[in-house]
DNA sequence: GCCGTTTTCGGCCCGACTGTTTTCAGTCG
């Protein structure tokens, strides 16, 4: 099982015991934690497992004894049987309802027990039967709500791609500057930190009126509906189908408010922990001596690096604010000094006409030239797809190809082209090309685009045997996931990683608005084991040509410039390719 | 269920908003 399988075990667990409500909710929340916390590791549990058994588990913070035997059970068996026993009590379609804006545990299991409800269809039918008006704490707006929340579900799609997120974020962001009423506008959040994806929008504001902003907020024509107004927070629901927030603060607490809202709640829980170790309690209005109850003194508050100071800390980039170690190497002065899109030299894989791209070889060379770009891969498929045309292995389109990309290169002064091609690895991990023909290219990208559905066991040997083939350069979107549409294929990453490490080749970072491909935590894996990152746009047309999301990811995988290939000037990338040749 | 320069037992981050409350529970982030 890979560690997204084992943590969604651990979240379904604590889900089911809290609506169950007999459970000491400390039990609750453990499960809850681990889940979190595994899903945030860069480090597959299995590898863990391997190099030190049940110790290196339990070393893992918040999983103890319990719990290391239940991921040693799931690692072993691929199942849990503890989930079983506990999911007969509760019945399926109840864990939806929890996600229902507005049912929460203790509702859920209320409706459960008193009207043995047992899914949203449920759950409608009664909110509108009128029979829960009339209970206590179940006034006609609950009910109203609970409708509206019913509605708004079947709206959402869930997380927006961040790439999605960013332009209504802009929109969001512009129409407060605009008001005139505020004098700081800031994202917080998923955003700020540059998730791939987020669940909602926080924005920060600071004014001295705050329900005219309140007001201008929740009459954008981007609101579907209001939620929450208050003096310092409001909700709203947007038409995209995700919640914003807006909260007015203290310009005197800006900073002490961007870092809480900033989140991410495991990173404030963590630096929190640390204050109070110090004698100093941390909340959105500042830092200060005393504890919570007793409060003192206020010790910083006005910025970001005030606060991270007088706590012993550096200030720390939002893309690292995961509590995936962050902390630690900031105590020890040992922060990343994450990658710029200004470091980057080149892109290493994009498409054109002569396969399924829609700009012509001329075309995308002078789009990555205007880009400032030194150099460029063009890696046009070869792929038995017949639908995105270019290489075939038969026929003669592979010379034409060459003889064409050979002609541009030679004639092409501003910018240096590699000659590559994205090659299918086929379903046994084969490529889609002979040898006698990857051998005549300077740049091979292979990538799966097909057969997704293989077993774990199965994904990770196909990909191990692309990556020992010589001709290769980078193993393309590793994953195979579309962000929002498509999981991926699953296999072993660390093995993977390993194996790519073993045979000299890189992995790729594929840039492309719908891939974001690979996730940020198998980035910072990658580092860790010392494999290259090789960032591709996978442009299909001019203004594919784009890094800004892949940096943002890049950053958020601790990626620093030696760690990217595209860092490399064009001599020293002539030297990288023709070194394994 | 986890965890320990407060501890091996007794804690576990903190605050805003809503709705139905006359002092607070539930939900959310």
């Amino acid at each position: 099982m890979t560690n997204g399988e084992i943590a969604a075990v651990f979240e379904r667990i604590a889900l089911i015991l809290d609506l169950k409500g007999d459970e000491n909710p400390f039990r609750v929340r453990a499960y809850a934690r681990a889940a979190e916390t595994i899903a945030n590791m860069s480090k597959s549990l299995r590898t863990i497992y391997e190099e030190g058994e049940l110790p290196a588990l339990r070393a893992i913070p918040g999983i103890g004894e319990d719990l290391s035997l239940k991921i040693e059970e799931m690692v072993k068996t691929g199942k849990l049987g503890y989930l079983a026993t506990i999911e007969k009590k509760v019945p399926k379609g109840l864990l939806e309802v929890l996600e229902i804006e507005g049912m929460g545990p203790k509702k859920t299991k209320f409706v459960w027990q008193k009207f043995k409800v047992q899914s949203i269809a449920d759950l409608q039918k009664l909110a509108e039967s009128g029979k829960l008006e009339d209970l206590k704490g179940w006034g006609e707006k609950s009910v109203a709500n609970i409708l509206r929340g019913i509605e708004q579900r079947a709206k959402v799609s869930g997380r927006l791609p961040l790439p999605v997120a960013a332009p209504l974020v802009e929109e969001l962001l512009d129409a407060l500057r605009k008001s005139g009423l505020c004098e700081k506008v800031e994202a917080a959040g998923s955003f700020r930190r540059k998730r791939e994806s987020v669940g909602d929008i926080d924005i920060l504001v600071t004014s001295r009126k705050p329900q005219e902003v309140m007001d201008v907020f929740c009459s954008l024509p981007q609101v579907e509906s209001v939620t929450a107004k208050g003096d310092t927070k409001s909700t709203v629901f947007l038409k995209a189908g995700l919640d914003a927030d807006l909260r007015v603060v203290d310009p005197k607490a800006f900073g002490a408010a961007l870092l809480y809202f900033t989140g991410s709640k495991d990173h404030n829980v963590h630096i929190r922990r640390i204050g109070i170790a110090k004698g100093l309690t941390l909340n959105e209005y500042g830092l200060s001596k005393g504890t919570a109850a007793r409060k003192g003194a206020l010790v910083a508050a006005e910025t970001e690096e005030a606060v991270y100071k007088a706590i012993g800390l550096p200030h720390i980039p939002p893309e690292l604010r995961e509590d995936r170690g962050e902390i630690e190497a900031a105590q020890q002065n040992k922060l990343p000094r994450l990658i710029t899109e200004k470091d980057i030299q080149g892109d290493l894989h994009m498409h054109t006409n002569f396969s399924d791209g829609a700009a012509s070889p001329e075309q995308m060379v002078a789009a990555a030239k205007k880009k400032g770009l030194s150099y460029i891969a063009i890696t046009d498929h070869a792929s038995a797809m017949g639908m995105v045309r270019g290489m075939k292995k038969t026929g003669n389109s592979f010379r034409q190809y060459l003889h064409m990309m050979r002609a541009l290169r030679d004639a092409e002064k501003g910018i240096r082209i590699f000659i590559g091609a994205e090659v299918d690895i086929e379903a046994d991990g084969s490529l889609y090309l002979p040898d006698d023909m990857l051998r005549e290219l300077d740049w091979v990208v292979a990538s799966v685009h097909g057969q997704f559905h293989q077993s774990l066991e199965e994904t990770t040997s196909r990909l191990i045997r692309a990556l020992q083939n010589p001709y290769v350069h980078v193993l393309g979107h590793p994953t195979a996931r579309l962000l929002g549409k498509r999981e991926g294929i699953t296999f072993d990453i660390d093995t993977v990683l390993k194996a790519a490490k073993a045979h000299g080749k890189a992995v790729e970072l594929n840039t492309s608005f719908e891939r974001l491909d690979l996730p940020d935590t198998h980035l910072k894996r990658a580092k860790e084991i010392g494999v290259r990152i090789s960032m591709g746009s996978d442009a299909h047309a001019l203004e594919g040509i784009d890094h800004r999301f892949g940096i943002f990811q890049a950053r958020r995988g601790w990626l620093e410039k030696g760690d990217v290939l595209n860092a490399l000037s064009q001599k020293e990338m002539e030297r990288y390719c023709s070194r394994r040749k």
